[in-house]
RNA sequence: GGAGGGGUACCCGAGUGGCCAAAGGGGGCAGACUGUAAAUCUGCUGGCAGCGCCUACGGAGGUUCGAAUCCUCCCCCCUCCA
């Protein structure tokens, strides 16, 4: 029992009560009833991180001790957009976009989650259908200078920056979802704790037993200082090739790995510990534990051999630092006739794209043509047979001629 | 309806007539080193026919030898008062 809760509480931020949540766990336990634990989600963005992931392997640790997860799709507020028009992101959806995202969704989370064992609902269900009275009287529960306990409300109210009224209902939403589902806890980012609690308070009022919060950190992005996400373009894609995840992996800091670790693997608490004694003191090497960790990501989206694979191709390409066999082939047609260095490998390359940043590689020593370094950025190449280029320090093109 | 604040490069954010292709930070890129695309240190970070030219500080004009900086109009964002 200790041990299920230690396991649960893995990785996260607050939880309130964990009191409560004992108290959850034990009667769950005697009445054989398992725990309604839900997560919502926006139907927006079905494009899966890493980041997202944390949530859904929190889901994953209570499923597997026996509870029953309720993926809530938020298709009502993603039908009504963002009034405002302000957001792009925010667009309106119509139903079959829902459905179509639902879908991706389902297909993405059950990479993780036992479909079997996972309960999807959208709180359109229940929300469509609500009156306006009701609502009024679900928004009477709520006080304005309540609404400002939440960090970004206060922030901005402060800041005097614009707050519309419909971003204070959509707590309200959220929350009445939880009495809807008759949630026992609920899971969110710690971005979401307010809106969490505001299901705490909706449940008593309705006379339910209140949640339990669980918040779970906001996963930091590759680049070790913002929160990963796709616009900041530090994220791994759940669906991306095992290449790019194991390639992305690998560019973490040491730091940063011990907590993705924490938040992402599979390892045991007892595993995770290990492992920070081992790196402490010296009897295991951080790469290799980052190599086992990329290794395990890599294989949960796309099976244990794409791991293994990657992670050959990976040492061949930078531990080797061979010129791998794979390499991208451009016919040497496609430069227009010209052989200067810095007209060809802006043609070639996709991250050096003008002629000043192929010359500015040049002189900082990062290319290497056929082997070589080369050094003039006035140069230019002999266009016959194949030429290999190693552009950067990712790149690697072969341009043929003839 | 009235008053005021603001829009700067990938992002944040300085700059209020020339020394500004624009401080600083972040991010990105490269080199050295290594344990990897880690850490650290260093350099670079608008484009082009490269000591010069072009484009650039919300948009369009104007003042000036010279403007991101001053003026006019416009667009957008925000706040306060009513």
């Amino acid at each position: 029992m200790e041990e299920i809760l230690k396991s649960l509480k893995r990785g996260a931020v607050d939880v309130i009560s964990g009191e409560e949540l004992s108290q959850k766990l034990m009667r769950s336990r005697k009445e054989s009833r398992p725990l309604r634990v839900k997560a919502g989600f926006d139907p927006t963005a079905p494009d899966l991180h890493l980041g997202h992931t944390v949530l859904i392997q929190k889901l994953k640790h209570f499923q597997e001790a026996g509870h029953q997860v309720v993926f809530l799709i938020g298709d009502f507020t993603g039908m009504i957009g963002d009034p405002t028009g302000k957001a792009e992101t925010r667009k309106v959806l119509t139903r079959e976009d829902v459905e179509r995202n639902a879908a991706t969704y389902k297909e993405q989370i059950f990479k993780i989650l036992d479909p079997e064992k996972t309960e999807v609902r959208f709180n359109s269900e229940w929300l469509s259908g609500l009156t306006i009275e009701e609502m009024v009287r679900i928004a009477g529960q709520m006080t304005v200078a309540r609404m400002l306990e939440r960090d970004d409300f206060r922030r901005r109210y402060e800041g005097e920056r614009p707050i519309s009224i419909h971003e204070f209902l959509y707590p309200l939403f959220q929350g009445y979802d939880s009495v809807a589902l008759k949630a026992d806890v609920e899971l969110g980012g710690t971005d979401q704790k307010f809106n969490l609690l505001v299901g705490r308070d909706l449940q008593r009022v309705y006379g339910q037993e209140a949640q339990v919060v669980m918040t779970t950190p906001l996963l930091v992005g590759l680049d070790g200082v913002n929160k990963m996400s796709k616009s900041l373009g530090n994220y791994v894609g759940i669906t991306e090739p095992p290449e790019t995840i194991f390639g992305k992996m690998m560019s973490i800091s040491d730091d940063l790995m011990l907590k993705y670790y924490e938040l992402l693997s599979d390892v045991t608490l007892a595993g995770l510990e290990a492992l920070r004694n081992g790196l402490a003191d010296g009897t295991r090497h951080p790469m290799d534990a980052k190599v086992a960790l990329a290794r395990e990501i890599v294989a949960r989206f796309h099976g244990d051999a794409a791991g293994r694979e990657a992670e050959e191709g990976f040492r061949r390409r930078f531990s080797g630092k061979e010129f791998p066999d794979d390499a991208r082939r451009v016919p040497g047609s496609a430069l227009g006739g010209r052989i200067d260095l810095a007209s060809v490998v802006s043609a070639v390359s996709t991250s050096f794209t003008s002629k000043s940043a192929v010359r500015r590689l040049i002189q900082q020593g990062g290319l290497e043509i056929n082997g070589e370094k080369a050094v003039d950025p006035a140069g230019s190449i002999v266009p016959q047979g194949e030429i290999r280029l190693k552009i950067g320090k990712k790149e690697f093109i072969i341009v043929t001629f003839g």
